[in-house]
DNA sequence: TACCCATGCTAACTTTTAGTAAGTAAATAC
DNA sequence: GTATTTACTTACTAAAAGTTAGCATGGGTA
Protein backbone atom coordinates (compact mmCIF):
# COMPACT_ATOMS: atom_id res chain seq x y z
CA UNK A 1 0.00 0.00 0.00
CA UNK A 2 1.89 2.77 -0.85
CA UNK A 3 -0.28 5.44 -2.35
CA UNK A 4 -0.30 9.08 -1.07
CA UNK A 5 1.73 10.63 -3.86
CA UNK A 6 3.50 13.24 -1.60
CA UNK A 7 6.42 13.62 -3.65
CA UNK A 8 5.46 17.07 -4.60
CA UNK A 9 6.32 19.96 -3.12
CA UNK A 10 8.11 19.40 0.02
CA UNK A 11 11.17 21.14 1.48
CA UNK A 12 10.11 25.08 1.50
CA UNK A 13 13.39 26.36 2.36
CA UNK A 14 16.33 24.13 3.01
CA UNK A 15 17.86 22.00 0.04
CA UNK A 16 18.78 18.81 0.58
CA UNK A 17 21.77 16.98 -0.56
CA UNK A 18 19.69 14.82 -2.65
CA UNK A 19 18.05 17.30 -4.35
CA UNK A 20 21.24 19.10 -5.04
CA UNK A 21 22.56 16.04 -6.35
CA UNK A 22 19.25 15.82 -9.19
CA UNK A 23 19.79 18.96 -9.80
CA UNK A 24 23.86 18.64 -10.64
CA UNK A 25 22.29 16.15 -12.65
CA UNK A 26 19.68 18.06 -14.56
CA UNK A 27 22.25 20.57 -15.17
CA UNK A 28 24.98 18.13 -16.88
CA UNK A 29 24.55 17.73 -20.49
CA UNK A 30 23.19 15.18 -22.20
CA UNK A 31 21.04 13.16 -19.34
CA UNK A 32 18.11 11.60 -19.74
CA UNK A 33 15.47 14.29 -17.29
CA UNK A 34 15.81 16.56 -20.50
CA UNK A 35 14.12 14.37 -22.78
CA UNK A 36 11.36 13.37 -20.06
CA UNK A 37 11.12 17.06 -18.91
CA UNK A 38 10.96 17.67 -23.02
CA UNK A 39 8.01 15.77 -23.81
CA UNK A 40 5.85 16.98 -20.76
CA UNK A 41 6.42 19.95 -21.09
CA UNK A 42 6.31 19.94 -24.87
CA UNK A 43 3.71 22.88 -26.40
CA UNK A 44 1.24 19.50 -27.03
CA UNK A 45 2.32 16.97 -24.09
CA UNK A 46 0.89 19.66 -21.58
CA UNK A 47 -2.65 19.74 -23.15
CA UNK A 48 -2.58 16.66 -23.49
CA UNK A 49 -1.60 15.41 -19.65
CA UNK A 50 -4.09 18.35 -18.34
CA UNK A 51 -6.71 16.84 -20.94
CA UNK A 52 -6.47 13.33 -19.93
CA UNK A 53 -6.82 14.64 -16.16
CA UNK A 54 -10.66 14.31 -16.35
CA UNK A 55 -10.62 10.41 -17.87
CA UNK A 56 -10.02 8.45 -20.89
CA UNK A 57 -10.49 10.30 -24.38
CA UNK A 58 -10.28 8.99 -28.53
CA UNK A 59 -7.12 10.41 -30.20
CA UNK A 60 -10.22 12.53 -32.59
CA UNK A 61 -11.81 13.32 -28.89
CA UNK A 62 -8.27 15.23 -28.31
CA UNK A 63 -7.72 16.28 -31.50
CA UNK A 64 -11.08 18.68 -31.40
CA UNK A 65 -10.21 19.27 -27.96
CA UNK A 66 -7.23 20.48 -28.28
CA UNK A 67 -7.09 23.80 -30.42
CA UNK A 68 -4.41 23.59 -33.02
CA UNK A 69 -2.97 20.40 -32.26
CA UNK A 70 -2.02 18.94 -36.13
CA UNK A 71 -2.78 15.08 -36.34
CA UNK A 72 0.87 14.40 -36.66
CA UNK A 73 1.78 16.35 -33.36
CA UNK A 74 -0.59 14.64 -31.16
CA UNK A 75 0.16 11.38 -32.57
CA UNK A 76 3.87 11.85 -32.00
CA UNK A 77 3.47 13.48 -28.82
CA UNK A 78 1.44 10.71 -27.65
CA UNK A 79 3.64 8.33 -28.74
CA UNK A 80 6.53 9.74 -26.49
CA UNK A 81 4.05 10.11 -23.72
CA UNK A 82 2.92 6.58 -24.20
CA UNK A 83 6.82 5.30 -24.42
CA UNK A 84 7.49 7.22 -21.20
CA UNK A 85 4.80 5.20 -19.47
CA UNK A 86 2.79 8.44 -18.89
CA UNK A 87 -0.26 7.23 -20.86
CA UNK A 88 -1.96 4.20 -21.85
CA UNK A 89 -2.99 3.77 -25.11
CA UNK A 90 -5.69 0.70 -25.75
CA UNK A 91 -6.84 0.17 -29.52
CA UNK A 92 -10.04 -1.84 -30.28
CA UNK A 93 -9.74 -3.43 -33.47
CA UNK A 94 -12.84 -2.08 -35.42
CA UNK A 95 -13.43 -0.37 -38.37
CA UNK A 96 -13.25 2.73 -38.21
CA UNK A 97 -10.42 2.26 -35.84
CA UNK A 98 -11.27 3.11 -31.92
CA UNK A 99 -8.27 3.86 -29.93
CA UNK A 100 -8.49 5.05 -25.67
CA UNK A 101 -5.90 7.48 -24.32
CA UNK A 102 -5.52 7.90 -20.54
CA UNK A 103 -2.85 8.57 -17.72
CA UNK A 104 -1.25 5.87 -15.98
CA UNK A 105 -0.55 6.35 -12.48
CA UNK A 106 2.47 8.18 -12.36
CA UNK A 107 1.10 9.99 -15.57
CA UNK A 108 -1.63 11.29 -12.91
CA UNK A 109 0.85 12.57 -10.73
CA UNK A 110 2.99 14.14 -13.18
CA UNK A 111 -0.23 15.62 -14.94
CA UNK A 112 -1.12 17.11 -11.15
CA UNK A 113 2.03 18.86 -11.55
CA UNK A 114 2.01 19.63 -14.84
CA UNK A 115 -1.57 21.00 -14.42
CA UNK A 116 -0.88 23.27 -11.27
CA UNK A 117 2.17 25.47 -13.10
CA UNK A 118 -0.36 25.77 -16.32
CA UNK A 119 -3.30 26.85 -13.79
CA UNK A 120 -0.80 29.24 -11.77
CA UNK A 121 0.24 30.82 -15.67
CA UNK A 122 -3.60 31.24 -16.76
CA UNK A 123 -3.90 33.45 -13.09
CA UNK A 124 -1.24 35.56 -13.66
CA UNK A 125 -1.28 35.96 -17.60
CA UNK A 126 -2.96 39.88 -17.43
CA UNK A 127 0.05 40.61 -15.22
CA UNK A 128 2.57 38.89 -17.40
CA UNK A 129 1.09 40.99 -20.63
CA UNK A 130 1.19 44.22 -18.84
CA UNK A 131 4.90 43.51 -17.92
CA UNK A 132 5.29 42.60 -21.73
CA UNK A 133 3.88 45.62 -22.65
CA UNK A 134 6.19 48.30 -20.47
CA UNK A 135 8.84 45.98 -21.36
CA UNK A 136 8.75 46.14 -24.94
CA UNK A 137 8.03 50.06 -24.42
CA UNK A 138 11.08 50.49 -22.56
CA UNK A 139 13.05 49.02 -25.45
CA UNK A 140 10.98 51.64 -27.77
CA UNK A 141 11.81 54.38 -25.64
CA UNK A 142 15.45 53.64 -25.68
CA UNK A 143 15.93 54.11 -22.37
CA UNK B 1 -23.97 3.98 -35.05
CA UNK B 2 -23.27 6.95 -33.36
CA UNK B 3 -21.28 6.17 -30.02
CA UNK B 4 -22.48 10.02 -28.63
CA UNK B 5 -19.22 11.44 -28.11
CA UNK B 6 -20.28 14.00 -25.91
CA UNK B 7 -18.61 12.49 -22.53
CA UNK B 8 -15.82 14.72 -22.19
CA UNK B 9 -15.50 16.04 -18.68
CA UNK B 10 -16.80 14.28 -16.38
CA UNK B 11 -15.53 16.49 -13.40
CA UNK B 12 -14.53 13.51 -11.31
CA UNK B 13 -13.28 15.29 -7.81
CA UNK B 14 -15.06 18.96 -7.67
CA UNK B 15 -13.60 20.75 -10.50
CA UNK B 16 -13.98 24.53 -10.09
CA UNK B 17 -16.11 26.88 -12.58
CA UNK B 18 -12.86 28.72 -12.49
CA UNK B 19 -10.44 25.47 -13.39
CA UNK B 20 -12.93 24.67 -15.76
CA UNK B 21 -12.68 28.51 -17.65
CA UNK B 22 -8.95 28.26 -16.89
CA UNK B 23 -8.90 25.10 -19.06
CA UNK B 24 -10.91 25.66 -21.44
CA UNK B 25 -8.98 29.42 -22.29
CA UNK B 26 -5.88 27.18 -22.74
CA UNK B 27 -7.26 24.85 -24.76
CA UNK B 28 -8.47 27.52 -26.86
CA UNK B 29 -6.03 28.03 -29.61
CA UNK B 30 -4.15 31.55 -29.62
CA UNK B 31 -4.17 32.21 -26.01
CA UNK B 32 -1.19 34.26 -24.30
CA UNK B 33 -0.97 31.63 -21.63
CA UNK B 34 0.66 28.92 -24.12
CA UNK B 35 3.88 31.45 -25.07
CA UNK B 36 4.25 32.36 -21.04
CA UNK B 37 4.32 28.66 -20.38
CA UNK B 38 6.58 28.35 -23.68
CA UNK B 39 9.26 30.41 -22.51
CA UNK B 40 8.89 29.02 -18.53
CA UNK B 41 8.79 25.25 -19.74
CA UNK B 42 11.35 25.27 -22.58
CA UNK B 43 14.78 23.40 -22.38
CA UNK B 44 16.39 26.19 -21.07
CA UNK B 45 13.82 28.31 -19.01
CA UNK B 46 13.47 25.52 -16.92
CA UNK B 47 17.42 25.23 -16.34
CA UNK B 48 17.35 28.85 -15.98
CA UNK B 49 14.49 29.22 -13.43
CA UNK B 50 15.63 26.74 -11.41
CA UNK B 51 19.53 27.81 -11.53
CA UNK B 52 18.32 31.27 -10.56
CA UNK B 53 16.52 29.74 -7.49
CA UNK B 54 19.84 29.87 -5.16
CA UNK B 55 20.37 33.28 -5.97
CA UNK B 56 21.56 36.33 -8.63
CA UNK B 57 23.92 34.68 -11.36
CA UNK B 58 25.42 36.78 -14.03
CA UNK B 59 25.35 35.93 -17.42
CA UNK B 60 28.38 33.40 -17.93
CA UNK B 61 28.00 31.79 -14.84
CA UNK B 62 24.65 30.53 -16.18
CA UNK B 63 26.59 29.95 -19.02
CA UNK B 64 29.28 28.06 -17.24
CA UNK B 65 26.45 26.40 -14.79
CA UNK B 66 23.74 24.89 -17.36
CA UNK B 67 25.41 22.24 -19.42
CA UNK B 68 25.05 22.96 -22.83
CA UNK B 69 23.59 26.44 -23.54
CA UNK B 70 24.85 28.25 -26.09
CA UNK B 71 25.36 32.05 -25.45
CA UNK B 72 22.50 32.73 -28.40
CA UNK B 73 19.87 30.55 -26.45
CA UNK B 74 21.14 31.96 -23.26
CA UNK B 75 20.74 35.66 -23.71
CA UNK B 76 17.36 34.40 -26.01
CA UNK B 77 15.52 32.91 -22.90
CA UNK B 78 17.06 35.16 -20.18
CA UNK B 79 14.81 37.90 -22.11
CA UNK B 80 11.78 36.33 -22.69
CA UNK B 81 11.83 35.37 -19.11
CA UNK B 82 12.58 39.17 -18.52
CA UNK B 83 9.89 40.34 -20.26
CA UNK B 84 7.32 38.07 -18.84
CA UNK B 85 8.66 39.36 -15.75
CA UNK B 86 10.13 36.49 -14.29
CA UNK B 87 14.13 37.45 -14.14
CA UNK B 88 15.13 40.72 -13.18
CA UNK B 89 18.09 41.78 -15.39
CA UNK B 90 20.67 44.67 -13.67
CA UNK B 91 23.52 45.57 -15.60
CA UNK B 92 26.41 47.62 -14.67
CA UNK B 93 28.49 49.60 -17.23
CA UNK B 94 31.81 48.40 -16.45
CA UNK B 95 34.23 47.21 -19.05
CA UNK B 96 33.77 43.76 -19.49
CA UNK B 97 30.70 44.21 -19.22
CA UNK B 98 29.25 42.57 -15.79
CA UNK B 99 25.38 41.86 -16.09
CA UNK B 100 23.24 39.79 -13.19
CA UNK B 101 20.17 37.99 -13.09
CA UNK B 102 17.59 37.01 -10.26
CA UNK B 103 14.40 35.97 -10.22
CA UNK B 104 11.60 38.12 -9.32
CA UNK B 105 8.73 37.55 -6.77
CA UNK B 106 6.43 35.64 -9.68
CA UNK B 107 9.86 34.51 -10.60
CA UNK B 108 10.43 32.59 -7.54
CA UNK B 109 7.33 31.25 -7.67
CA UNK B 110 6.74 29.91 -10.97
CA UNK B 111 10.05 28.32 -10.46
CA UNK B 112 9.12 26.57 -7.31
CA UNK B 113 6.78 24.92 -9.90
CA UNK B 114 9.15 24.38 -11.94
CA UNK B 115 11.18 23.06 -10.05
CA UNK B 116 8.43 20.59 -8.56
CA UNK B 117 8.15 19.25 -12.08
CA UNK B 118 11.79 18.68 -12.99
CA UNK B 119 12.67 16.89 -8.99
CA UNK B 120 10.20 14.86 -9.83
CA UNK B 121 11.17 13.92 -13.19
CA UNK B 122 15.05 13.51 -11.92
CA UNK B 123 13.89 10.54 -9.16
CA UNK B 124 11.31 8.69 -11.61
CA UNK B 125 14.46 8.76 -14.10
CA UNK B 126 15.41 5.07 -13.67
CA UNK B 127 11.70 4.13 -14.18
CA UNK B 128 11.08 5.97 -17.16
CA UNK B 129 13.87 4.83 -18.60
CA UNK B 130 12.93 0.72 -18.04
CA UNK B 131 9.20 1.74 -18.99
CA UNK B 132 11.25 2.63 -22.52
CA UNK B 133 13.26 0.25 -23.19
CA UNK B 134 10.40 -2.23 -22.87
CA UNK B 135 8.43 -0.22 -24.89
CA UNK B 136 10.69 -0.56 -27.72
CA UNK B 137 11.44 -3.97 -27.23
CA UNK B 138 7.55 -4.63 -27.62
CA UNK B 139 7.49 -2.33 -30.83
CA UNK B 140 10.82 -4.56 -31.82
CA UNK B 141 9.41 -7.81 -31.02
CA UNK B 142 5.90 -6.58 -32.91
CA UNK B 143 3.54 -7.75 -30.38
C1' DT C 1 -23.81 -1.20 -56.29
C1' DA C 2 -21.33 3.16 -56.35
C1' DC C 3 -19.98 6.75 -53.44
C1' DC C 4 -18.63 9.20 -49.47
C1' DC C 5 -17.48 9.70 -44.68
C1' DA C 6 -15.18 8.65 -40.26
C1' DT C 7 -10.98 7.04 -37.62
C1' DG C 8 -6.14 6.84 -36.38
C1' DC C 9 -2.43 6.98 -38.21
C1' DT C 10 2.06 7.57 -41.52
C1' DA C 11 4.98 9.77 -45.34
C1' DA C 12 6.54 13.69 -48.02
C1' DC C 13 7.28 18.35 -48.09
C1' DT C 14 7.66 23.32 -46.21
C1' DT C 15 8.32 26.60 -42.60
C1' DT C 16 9.82 27.79 -38.22
C1' DT C 17 12.97 27.26 -34.56
C1' DA C 18 17.18 25.75 -32.36
C1' DG C 19 22.08 25.37 -32.52
C1' DT C 20 27.02 26.73 -34.27
C1' DA C 21 30.61 29.78 -35.36
C1' DA C 22 32.21 34.00 -35.77
C1' DG C 23 32.31 39.05 -34.81
C1' DT C 24 32.19 43.30 -31.47
C1' DA C 25 33.62 47.00 -27.86
C1' DA C 26 36.90 48.35 -24.61
C1' DA C 27 39.64 47.97 -20.46
C1' DT C 28 43.28 45.35 -18.59
C1' DA C 29 47.24 42.00 -18.26
C1' DC C 30 51.49 40.50 -20.34
C1' DG D 1 50.93 45.36 -29.35
C1' DT D 2 48.79 41.15 -28.68
C1' DA D 3 45.74 38.41 -25.96
C1' DT D 4 41.86 38.06 -22.81
C1' DT D 5 37.54 38.76 -20.67
C1' DT D 6 32.32 39.74 -20.79
C1' DA D 7 27.76 39.95 -22.69
C1' DC D 8 25.96 40.00 -26.38
C1' DT D 9 24.45 40.05 -31.86
C1' DT D 10 24.58 38.38 -36.59
C1' DA D 11 24.87 35.05 -40.29
C1' DC D 12 24.52 30.43 -41.43
C1' DT D 13 23.12 25.38 -40.84
C1' DA D 14 20.73 21.51 -38.76
C1' DA D 15 16.70 19.93 -36.56
C1' DA D 16 12.17 20.22 -35.25
C1' DA D 17 7.41 21.57 -35.91
C1' DG D 18 3.63 22.27 -38.98
C1' DT D 19 0.90 21.26 -43.42
C1' DT D 20 -1.03 18.48 -46.75
C1' DA D 21 -2.07 14.31 -48.72
C1' DG D 22 -2.83 9.43 -48.47
C1' DC D 23 -4.37 4.70 -46.56
C1' DA D 24 -7.44 0.81 -44.96
C1' DT D 25 -12.19 -0.35 -44.48
C1' DG D 26 -16.83 -0.87 -42.62
C1' DG D 27 -21.21 1.61 -42.51
C1' DG D 28 -24.51 4.89 -44.26
C1' DT D 29 -26.70 7.04 -48.23
C1' DA D 30 -28.61 6.89 -52.97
Amino acid sequence: MKMSVNVTIPVSEAETLTERLRRGNLFAGPCPSRDILKNVSSRWGVLILISLRDGTHRFSELRRRIGGVSEKMLAQSLQALEADGFVQRIAYPVVPPHVEYSLTTSGEEIARLVAALADWIEVRVPEVMTHRAEFEERLQGGE
